[in-house]
DNA sequence: AAGTTATCTGCAATCGTTTTTAGCAATTTG
DNA sequence: CAAATTGCTAAAAACGATTGCAGATAACTT
């Protein structure tokens, strides 16, 4: 039952452990049709872990994320899933924006895989130090860790989508516009935050300190935040939510506080979900491709693994796109639309 | 840069490798501390490799889903992934419910792994053949390949959560009841549709073969499914959807037939989503604890690696509940209950 | 046919561990 | 005090592949 070793295929045919190797690698051999059926016969499989010990590849790349039932993370996952296609494989960790975890993750992987997909809780994460030890490549995705400026990443642009958000409500005629943020030590719940007071500035809006609140990503965090503002003296009457977890957060509590969308609140969220159109009211978002995100990651990844660092760090980020629906009080433009959604482009990759 | 080995540390030291590694197996010896110093000195890290090629372990387990995007399977590996803690670490494979995808997979993943969660597309999948000459124990979580017995499975209660939906719909006065089903080659496709009908029986309404339309678990599928029973001469006045994915197309189809749900078509899904409660109408469901589902698999299979099968191979399955929200015509009634929503337990896991 | 070159082959070393074996010293026992 | 037991240790043999080297065929030259 167990399997057979190569030595047991040159043994059978005749010829050295050697030759039956060199035929696995393609080089030309006198015997390789007997060799051919002895593989066959005796079911050999290579042995891969003998295989990586010889060669110091483990032919694994290792994506670390928040959490895997996030869809948004599911997503880039997907994507750099797709964009390994057969050469890696994937192994997954969920670290539930918990440091601590990432260090350990990030020191179990140490001689597990060739590279590593990241995106860290904090950008000034402890795990730094520990990479200093570890010797395969790393691209950061949708985060960064700040002092880590010798990796590539691919970002969101979360500035411009944040301004693209407060901007469209402040066209709307808001001017008491709030922002959930996530945590501000996180890539994206600065970046949104800035883009967020950006925009006021831009517009001439003064910042009310009440108005931002920083929260964590999570759907009851978000829903605490909103139930917040709800209690707020001087209520906003619009919110630009920084993720797509802390927007149903925030829905569940306008619901529950029978508070209208958008008559009473407009809200606009960040992230995209196949659902978004059917809730009520169909939600107006920013978007961006996660999985194209995933994609680049992984490719850029795979380009280190082969070429090194020989070209300095690559910081790509991706498009932040307005999808107008109604929960900011659009009128129902999107239909007119062959894709069922108007969507506005803000930036260009670069 | 590159890491010290175990000869490395001994020669330091000055003692043979094999001392160091009964130390780092922790038996006693003589010099730990000056070991111990060493090790940290060289930052000495063991060579997995190595290791597993000696041991024949790889301390990973793989899952395979149809697709990590579908956020049903995403709280499976998340529920997998808790259950694994640190003893094992998990490698991820989406095949797109392509059965090829899943027997190159699995090839592939001999030697690189010591089990395997798997959610095949189809109960009679060629690659039963090939699980033959692979050595690793096997758990089916919510999907078989029905020749394969031999392995243990972790299922929802398909039959009594579609027959609960459809007494449901019926209890709410409903006679043309359709069931878009998914594909009658899975375990779920299959298991929920004889709930269905199983259900239309006890309650003598007549089986109409126009209401029974077989898809493929996907979001345009339901779309299309639930387009196609709107062109029906006899509409049904009620459907049950048999997954998360094809209930989000359904109702795509039915806003934009601007088809009224609960009044002109009641609605209920298979699976919850955090956003099913915003949803307009909010949805009722069947739900289970995917979560749960994938906990199971995971220690299911800890205790297949570690005891081997002298034991037979366990069938679990776990609940399906109803959840009684707003898609099928019930009245507001969930809001009395603490929980938010008004939960009928239906079967217990056996 | 003999000399040269091009191909292919087996041997042995190597990758970095773990584990078995046997040996040595110190301690306990009769 | 000799004998038996204990407690560590080093040396060597795996684990299952790949690869540099040198020798053996085979295939061309002239």
């Amino acid at each position: 039952m167990s399997n057979a070793t190569i030595s047991d295929v040159a043994k059978k045919v005749g010829v050295s452990e050697s030759t039956v190797s060199r035929y696995l690698s393609g080089f030309k051999v006198r015997n390789s049709e007997s060799i051919k059926k002895a593989i066959k016969d005796l079911n050999y499989r290579p042995n891969i872990m003998a295989r990586n010990l010889k060669s110091g590849k483990t032919g694994m790349v290792a994506v670390i994320v928040p959490d895997i039932s996030n869809p948004f993370f599911a997503s880039i996952v997907r994507g750099a899933e797709v964009a390994a296609g057969d050469d890696y494989m994937l192994q997954l960790i969920s670290t539930n924006d918990d440091p601590d975890k990432e260090e350990a993750a990030i020191r179990r992987l140490n001689g597990r895989v060739d590279g590593l997909i990241y995106v860290p809780a904090k950008e000034d994460s402890q795990a730094i130090t520990e990479f200093e030890d570890y010797a395969f490549p790393v691209v950061f995705v949708d985060r960064v860790i700040s002092n880590l400026r010798r990796f590539d990443s691919v970002l969101a642009d979360n500035q411009t989508g944040a301004s693209l958000a407060t901007k469209h409500l402040i066209e709307h005629g808001h001017a008491a516009i709030a922002h959930i943020a996530g945590p501000s030590a996180s890539t994206p719940g600065k970046g949104r935050a800035e883009g967020y007071l950006a925009a006021l500035k831009k517009s001439k809006i003064e910042r009310n300190n009440d108005y931002l609140v920083e929260s964590d990503f999570t759907v009851l965090g978000g829903y605490q935040a909103m139930m917040g503002l709800l209690a707020l003296k001087k209520r906003p009457s619009a919110v630009f939510v920084g993720n797509n977890l802390m927007t149903i957060g925030a829905l569940k509590a306008l619901k529950e506080s029978k508070v209208n969308v958008p008559d009473e609140m407009a809200v606009i969220g960040f992230d995209d979900h196949e659902l978004s159109d059917l809730v009520n009211p169909p939600l107006t978002v920013i978007s961006r491709d996660a999985h194209l995100q995933g994609a680049l990651a992984m490719s850029t990844l795979l380009e280190r693994i082969r070429d090194g660092y020989q070209f300095p760090p690559k910081q790509l980020k991706v498009d932040s796109n307005l999808v107008i629906r109604q929960s900011c009080g659009s009128t129902c433009l999107y239909r007119k639309t062959d894709s069922d959604k108007k969507i506005l482009s803000s930036s260009t990759s670069s």
